[in-house]
Order: structure tokens, then sequence, then C-alpha cells
DNA sequence: CGAATGCTTGACTGCGGTCAAACGATGTGG
DNA sequence: CCACATCGTTTGACCGCAGTCAAGCATTCG
């Protein structure tokens, strides 16, 4: 059903989509990403990385959502993190800690290896250059994103940490082509938001009704509305910063602006 | 002064006995350890990272304690991780979001130029190989904290913050020798302590005061004594995982385990 | 239809923030 | 040497954001 005629390999399209944006890939690489194949399908609760024998498997999301969460004693439950379609899950490289961390699925989600990119990284590291730099983009992409989260659990008002994460999704799935409009899919539930968030079920039920009320956004089976892009960034003192390196500060005096 | 009479480079003896806790170095690359030279001082509220030219400098911390701070606009601040001796900022590798943030002072503070054990690893890989992959093991332990500080602003009291935060820094501080029985070196203020668990200074006060009155701890002039690890670590749910793999959850019911 | 899941609302409570003042230690200049 | 400023800690009073408990509603599904 592409324009172009092609295989119809919707999985690989979006990270393809993601990583053309900032870097230019051979035709090999892009073959490459093109002909992976043996989708696999997750029901909700289930992991998605961590394979039978306990060891890890990269994969690519497809789609549905996933998050990867850490348990506590007490049974609460604090997500490390969001995944949406297009983003790489397990990447052994470097075997960062975040990537060691289960991902389990939120909805029915579906994905298909990455195993034969990194290997194929692995064989010919000259040859598949671009596409190995292009992934490196997207592991620093998402420990930025675990720095704003950081500031934002730390910091943020429930207020401000409910639209800074309903930002950091529209931009998200700005880059995947998922926002039409100003609307886009959001399939966490409100319980799901607050273990991201820290914040219980009830209060992110409380500061959606009021960002609702605001006529800052809409929320409708599963869709949210951004309704002031503007407002809702100055709200939550949301910096784009997606890019490849962050800005920085520009005074040397620590803390000195505490007024 | 050192038992074997050597340079006395004391800078290095940190980072090294850090390293050598896990893996097994080449003599050629403690011979490089232990050359470094030219340290630097900065007074407190300096960047240590970045240069002159607003490029980033590797560094090792020698002495004293560093900080990375991110401001907001109305200008608090929530600090994203805090730096001891031994500690490399600054890895040029991957240019991790985390070593591109600024790392200021938070003590006077000594460091040296890690520029050759980066440009020593860039040069012969395989002579270097087990000190790249020590680095590699840091990063890795840098990013575990970092998931660790994620859960606790998001989902532990203010009384397990402070209490969780105390541990990670006995640990840390017990893998590089500073921990002498049950006390360790503490020259962050309250103010330091709020801006990196989340919490007002007033508020870590009295948290403080309530660990002392409930003898889990003792402070007195920059020096915390932890009277009962095993208390505090039940009380802040902390988990020693400082190892290579971090621990993979045994349900793949996601958060089943909510009663 | 009933059961399960997720959303919504209200009442109440308490953890932790804010404001303010005072205290102790350290340092500095007249 | 003392007066004074600075920095960090401590304490009290007050308040509000957000958690908890509980019930009711809406939607979907078997």
């Amino acid at each position: 059903m592409n324009k172009r005629g092609m295989t119809g390999n919707f999985t690989a399209e979006l990270l393809l989509r993601r990583i053309q944006k900032v870097t230019q890939l051979s035709p090999a690489e892009v073959e490459l990403l093109m002909s992976l194949q043996k989708s696999k399908l997750h029901g909700p609760g289930s992991q998605i990385t961590v394979g039978e024998g306990g060891d890890v498997h990269p994969r690519i999301i497809a789609v549905g959502w996933a998050c990867r969460p850490r348990i506590l004693t007490d049974g609460r439950c604090q997500m490390l993190s969001i995944q949406i379609p297009g983003d790489v899950v397990g990447d052994p490289i470097d075997q960062r800690p975040l990537d060691m961390v289960p991902v389990v699925a939120l909805t029915p989600v579906r994905t298909v290896s990455a195993k034969p990119i990194f290997d194929a990284i692995a064989r010919d590291p000259v040859k598949f250059r671009a596409l190995a730099s292009a992934l490196a983009l997207l592991r620093r992409q998402e420990e930025h994103f675990l720095l704003d989260h950081v500031v934002r659990l730390g910091r943020h008002t429930a207020l401000q940490r409910v639209a800074h994460c309903l930002l950091e999704l529209y931009h998200r799935l700005l880059a995947i082509g998922f926002v039409h409009g100003e609307c886009f899919p959001m399939p966490l539930t409100q319980e799901i938001l607050g273990d991201l968030l820290g914040l219980s079920l009830v209060h992110v039920n409380r500061v959606l009704s009021q960002l609702k009320r605001d006529s800052l956004i809409e929320m409708r089976s599963g869709v949210v509305s951004v309704l002031d892009v503007s407002a809702l960034t100055r709200l939550a003192d949301f910096s784009v910063t997606i890019r490849d390196r962050p800005v920085v500060v520009e005074q040397p005096a620590l803390c000195a602006a505490h007024r």
C-alpha cells in the first residue's frame, strides 16, 4: 500500500523514517532494514526482550506500546521509560543497564528481531557505519529522555509532569508520523501514567481533568488532542532538545540563580 | 607514602583500586594510569568538564565532590548525579548525554585529565582492551545509579530517599576505601541533598533529624556514621546491585503484584 | 446479562513545601 | 580583639498538593 509499492514491511519503515531524518543510510543499510521479517506478537503484560533462556534479544517495536517497569518490594511500580513503535529495545551494544531491564508490553505489541542488524554491524562495521551511528543516536535520545524523566520526577508539580509527559509523547510520535493535526493515539491508562510520573491514579485523573477544563488538551477514547502546544510547553518547562548535543548551561555559578 | 614507595600519584590510585576489584589490568595499563599528571584545581561552583571552547574534557576526580545540576527556568535545581573521587567525568565515548552535561564542583575539587587514557585506547584498542572494558563498566555503574535515582524520586518517601542516598554513598565510598568503620565523609550541604532528592532544604533537615533520633545514623561536621546498615537498607528498599548484570525480575506479569 | 476494566468524583488526611526567625560556626576587616 | 557578615543548620507555624479510601459510573467483553 506504499506509494512506491514496496514489500509493505510496515515494521522497519517507522525506524527507517526516524533514522533518515538525521542520517543518510546506504542502499545496503536500507535493504537490511526492509528485509527484517519474523514479526512476533506479545500480549499485554508479557516481556518483550527477555527470551526463554533469560538472555536479552534486541527487537524493534512495530506496533503497540511498552514500558520498563521497576517493581518495589511493596508491590508498587515505577516506570523507567515508555516505548512506542519504532523504538529499539534490548540493544546489546555496551550492555547498558537500561537495555538489560525487562521491557513489558502495555498493549498488544508486534515486534521484529533486530538481531540481523547488530550481527551485520558486528560483521562489517564499515559497511554499516551509518546504521551503527544512527542506532547510537537512538541510544543517546533514550538517555536524554531519562535525564528529563529525573527532573520531571524530582522538581515538577503533578500538573507539570503530566503536561511534560504529553509533550514528550507528542514529539516522539511526531517523529514517526503518528501525529495527525494536533491529535495522537495514547493507549496508556491513567494507572500506567501514574506509575510513570510518580503519581497516584486518582491524581492523574484530577490533573487531566484540569488540563481539559483549561482547554489545553482533549482526550477521548485513547486519543489526545493538544489544543495549545505553546501554553503546554510553557507550563511544563519543556525544552525540545532532541538534537545531538544538549544545550550547555551558561553560568558557571552553580545554583546562584536562586534569587 | 605508599607501602611500595611508588610515585605517590594519589589521583589515579582511587580509580585503579576501583577497577582492580573487578578487572585484571595489564602492566602497561597500570603504568598508564599511574603516569597521569597535571592535576588541576576547581573551586566550588566551577565547571569541571567543559573547557574554554565549550568542548568537553574527560577528567578523573582525585579529591572533592561534584554534581551534575539541571537548572529549571524558575531557578530551582535538580541534580542528576553526585560525583566522588575516582569518578570519571566527561567520558567522550558514545557522547552520552549524561557525560555532555556540565559537571560542577561542590567542594574544592582536584582532577587530572583522562585524555591520555582515551587517546591510548583509541590508538591501540587491543593493548588497552582491559582498561577500555573497565571504563565501560564504570559507565554502566553510572547508568545504574541513574535508574535507581528515577525510582527514588518517583516512588520513595522523603525518609526513604535520604536513607537510600546515604546507602548509595556508603557503598560507593566503600569501593574507594573512604569508609572507616561505619563512618564516611559527607561534604554535601542539606540544600544540595534537597536538590538531589527533590526535597526542600527544610525537609531534608527534618528527615535527617529523625534518622538521628531513631539511632540509624549520626552526623557531625561533615562525617556520617551509619549505625544500622541493615535497618537502613530495609527502610530504603535498597538493593546492592553494583555488579555487572542487574537482577532480572521474575514475573512476566507486569504490575500484577498490585494486591 | 454479569464481570471486569478503566474513568470519575467526593471526603478526608498527611506528607512535605513555604515562610520566618534564631542559632552556631567560620571568616574578615576595622 | 571584637563587630559584623556569611553560610549552613535547626525549629516552629501554617498551608496546600497529592495520597488514600470509598463509592459510583461507563465501557467492553465473555
